[in-house]
DNA sequence: GTCATGGCAACATCA
DNA sequence: TTGCCATGAC
């Protein structure tokens, strides 16, 4: 059999049309689990075997990391590794941050520019608000930030909103948009959004660079087409060419091919338009539709609840999806009292399955809606000492300590990034306080100087103390040593230069505060990370180079990572590494937002927190439009599931501090009933108590035979109620998340009695108000 | 200028 | 519950 034939093998009817589809612009409508990657990577690998394309002329582009990760992988598995290393695979951003490396000098950008993300656009929004007078009751910053970050995707630049500004408010976010614009600029700054508006601007104002694109690319495929919003749609039709385009003429459009579902468009809120995918035969004349409706993922019984709640948007083109395998297992409900009960009753149910050994670790995924539900099910995993994996949530690279030496590390690559280098001015103390950088930002505002600049001036900015202007110098001494140390160093190389010089790190070792500990470690972890880097950098560098040797300058011995490409991979690639490691025996559960599961499949899936309020969440309930989204986010979540679903919500769930009582989530409501085996149906708590405290409600947790369950989390709302435990020194206690420790102290009376518990060498010593803390006397 | 304290608001979802 | 900011003592 030739490989071409192998290629084609096992394919259905429509897979093999969407795979050796030549010529127009190809839509590939790919139902959940209908084998979309596997169209997509043979469609790739069949371009290459069969039509004579080389992996160069590709650009495949993916919503998130995990898919561009995984589509490599699967390629280079198909072609070798060579292949997949020369192909554009990769994510909108990263394409687009690409391009503006090479291009974006032409409107003014250092080739280093810095990328901020939505934390550091959001301080830049802060200082152009101060700067601008503004009160921030009556003009937020944040919401300015989002609303900026709306125009941008809608490619509307400030000028044009200027123009139609009408109330007050327009007026004066119009100003912000420029301001703010121009600080970017001054900053060498672009964030998420700038990476595919100055993208689109720079394709549509130097047709060289267009063409140059385009005859690179012959072949461009997108994934997730429904989630494209209108840059990012504006940019594929600019990268591509259409024929009734007049500057197309020298280059004739590129092989358009993209997949989508348009019930699986949950991305509305950062701009995303089902429009896009629903319009694609008339954005693009000559395009080919390809429905691909049988399901190779689920089971029927899944699918049917699946199709069941998707079925309540209105207005969808309808879909046949269909699965061959049969009816399956019943979905699984449970009804828990609270989220604690919750997340036992899920990790017991776990330790079940992977007890008869049918089913590993890494077969098992918890779907929640908000990040912050995963704490939960962190604590009770880690007691019952089941191995597990978060998959985005509290971001390493979000921590204190991370961010600050990224600032070092983006002022040295790019001096004017002003949001890092007022981040660092004075980290760790070095006497410039907030009156000495006020004097700083008034001097470079009437020099019409950027902060970097008026930092070199210190001695001409009026009303300094001597003090400050000899703490300023010594500061940009530092700076400048640093830089020195920067030329022939690697990333790693020079983030242990800057802990060690800046005094970062030895203010931390000296520090006796526990956290900082980990804060050291942290930082011991991110220099592995940048090592890290190096080495899986120069070996993908290597092989590209040797594959394109016409493209650019980067032969071989340049293969060296510079500290932009480390920044780089930084801002672009949060979530490496989080890809469960399927190789891994047994490997661990993850857990994740349903926004990341989207694309993954599991055999056993838990849907949790199914509460209206929480999924679908709150501010979704009075708007048809973001309820359907949130809907589609259902869909999404269930169609994840291969084997086995779970379903599952508590009565009460706190919410910063007080609980909070929801009710069923429609979604649970609106799948078929005879579907479903209620392994609980009902909590024992029913609404919010009368007069009467829940604390009533108290079980054993029941699974595992720990009785750590953790099932006391009502204990909580003891505000209402008096019984708090008598404690005595020598006491055994339990406590909810801490687990068991025993009583060394108590002092005080009534409501203010405190106590101290130790829980032993991991945890140490905790103090509590006994009448609030989830404590129970054993 | 730095540190400690207390009030107040935030939890969407991602690159 | 956490994290940010304003406030006031040193």
């Amino acid at each position: 059999m030739s490989s071409q034939e192998q290629l084609l093998e096992g394919l259905n009817g429509p897979q093999h049309e969407a795979v050796t589809h030549g010529g127009g612009p190809l839509l590939i409508v790919a139902g959940a689990g209908s084998g979309k990657t596997r169209v997509l990577t043979h469609r790739i690998a069949y371009l290459m075997a069969a039509r004579g394309v080389r992996p160069g002329e590709i650009l495949a582009i993916t919503f998130t990391n995990k898919a561009a990760a995984e589509m490599r992988e699967r390629i280079s598995a198909l072609l070798g590794a060579r292949a997949a290393a020369s192909m554009w695979t990769m994510t909108f951003h990263s394409a687009c941050v690409r391009i503006l490396r090479r291009e974006a000098h032409r409107l003014g950008y250092p080739s280093g520019f810095t990328i901020y993300d939505s934390a550091d656009s959001a301080r830049l929004m802060q200082l152009v608000c101060k700067e601008m007078d503004l009160d921030p009751k009556r003009f937020p910053p944040k919401s300015f930030s989002a609303q900026i970050s709306n125009l941008k995707n809608e490619l509307v630049d400030y000028d044009t909103f200027a123009e139609q500004a009408q109330t007050e408010q327009e007026k004066k976010l119009a100003e912000a948009y420029k301001l703010y614009q121009r600080r970017l600029h001054e900053a060498g700054a672009m964030d998420f959004d700038d990476l595919i508006m100055v993208t689109v601007n720079l394709l549509q104002m130097f047709p060289d660079v267009a063409e140059h694109y385009r005859r690179r690319f012959r072949h461009v495929m997108v994934d997730e087409y429904q989630d494209t919003n209108h840059a990012q749609y504006v940019f594929i039709r600019r990268l591509v060419g259409v024929e009734s385009d007049p500057d197309t003429a020298v280059v004739p459009p590129s092989e358009l091919c993209v997949v989508g579902d348009a019930d699986q468009s949950i991305y509305a809120f950062r701009g995303a338009t089902i429009r896009n995918i629903l319009e694609f035969e008339r954005d693009f004349p000559n395009a080919r539709t390809i429905l691909l409706e049988q399901n190779y993922r689920s089971t029927q019984t899944i699918l049917s609840a699946a199709n069941a709640v998707i079925e309540r948007n209105e207005g969808r083109p309808a879909k046949n999806l269909w699965s061959e395998q049969g009816q399956g297992t019943p979905i699984v409900g449970y009804v828990a009292d609270n989220e604690h009960d919750e997340a036992a009753f899920v990790v017991g149910e776990i330790d079940q399955l992977t007890d008869d050994g049918s089913i590993t670790p890494s077969q098992v995924a918890v779907f929640y809606r908000t990040n912050a539900q995963s704490r939960v099910f962190e604590d009770v995993f880690i007691r019952m000492g089941l191995p597990y994996k978060i998959v985005g949530g509290v971001r390493f690279y979000e921590r204190k300590e991370i961010r600050d030496i990224l600032a070092y590390l983006r002022v040295l690559a790019n001096p004017e990034d002003t949001v890092s280098l007022r981040r660092i001015l004075n980290v760790p103390k070095r006497g410039i306080g907030a009156r000495a950088e006020e004097s700083l930002e008034l001097f470079a505002a009437r020099e019409r100087i950027t902060f970097a600049r008026a930092l070199r001036r210190v001695d001409e900015v009026p009303a300094m103390a001597t003090r400050s202007v000899n703490a300023v110098r010594n500061f940009t001494a530092l700076l400048d040593e640093l830089a020195a140390g920067v030329p022939g160093s690697t990333p790693s190389q020079i983030v242990e230069m800057v802990l060690a010089k800046t005094g970062y790190l030895s203010e931390l070792t000296e520090s006796k505060d526990i956290q900082d500990e980990s804060r050291v470690e942290n930082l011991e972890e991110f220099v592995d990370v940048a090592r890290e880097f190096e080495n899986t950098f120069s070996a993908l560098l290597e092989d590209e180079a040797a594959l394109e040797g016409e493209e650019g300058p980067g032969t071989v011995e340049e293969a060296e990572p510079t500290l932009v490409d480390f920044l780089e991979r930084i801002s672009l690639v949060a979530d490496t590494d989080q890809l469960p490691d399927a190789d891994a025996e047994g490997g661990v559960v993850t857990l994740m937002t349903l926004h990341s599961a989207k694309g993954l499949e599991f055999p056993v899936v838990f849907l949790t927190g199914l509460e209206d309020g929480v999924f679908p969440h709150m501010r979704t309930l009075g708007d048809k439009t973001q309820l359907e989204e949130e809907r589609r986010l259902a869909y999404v979540g269930l169609t994840r599931a291969e084997r086995l679903l779970y379903v599952s919500r508590a009565a009460v769930r706190s919410a910063w501090g007080s609980p909070s009582y929801n009710p069923a989530s429609r979604f649970l409501d609106e799948i078929p009933p005879s579907l479903v085996d209620w392994r609980r149906g009902e909590a024992t708590v029913l609404s919010a108590p009368p007069g009467r405290g829940i604390g009533g409600a108290r079980r054993g947790s029941g699974f595992g035979g720990e009785g750590f369950g953790g099932t006391f989390g009502s204990r909580k709302t003891t505000a209402r109620t008096t019984e708090a435990p008598s404690l005595s020194v020598g006491d055994l206690v339990n406590h909810d998340s801490f687990g068991m420790g025993r009583v060394q102290l108590v002092e005080g009376s009534g409501d203010k009695t405190k106590a101290r518990v130790d829980f032993g060498a991991d945890i140490g010593e905790k103090d509590f108000l006994v009448k609030y803390a989830p404590i129970e006397k054993l």
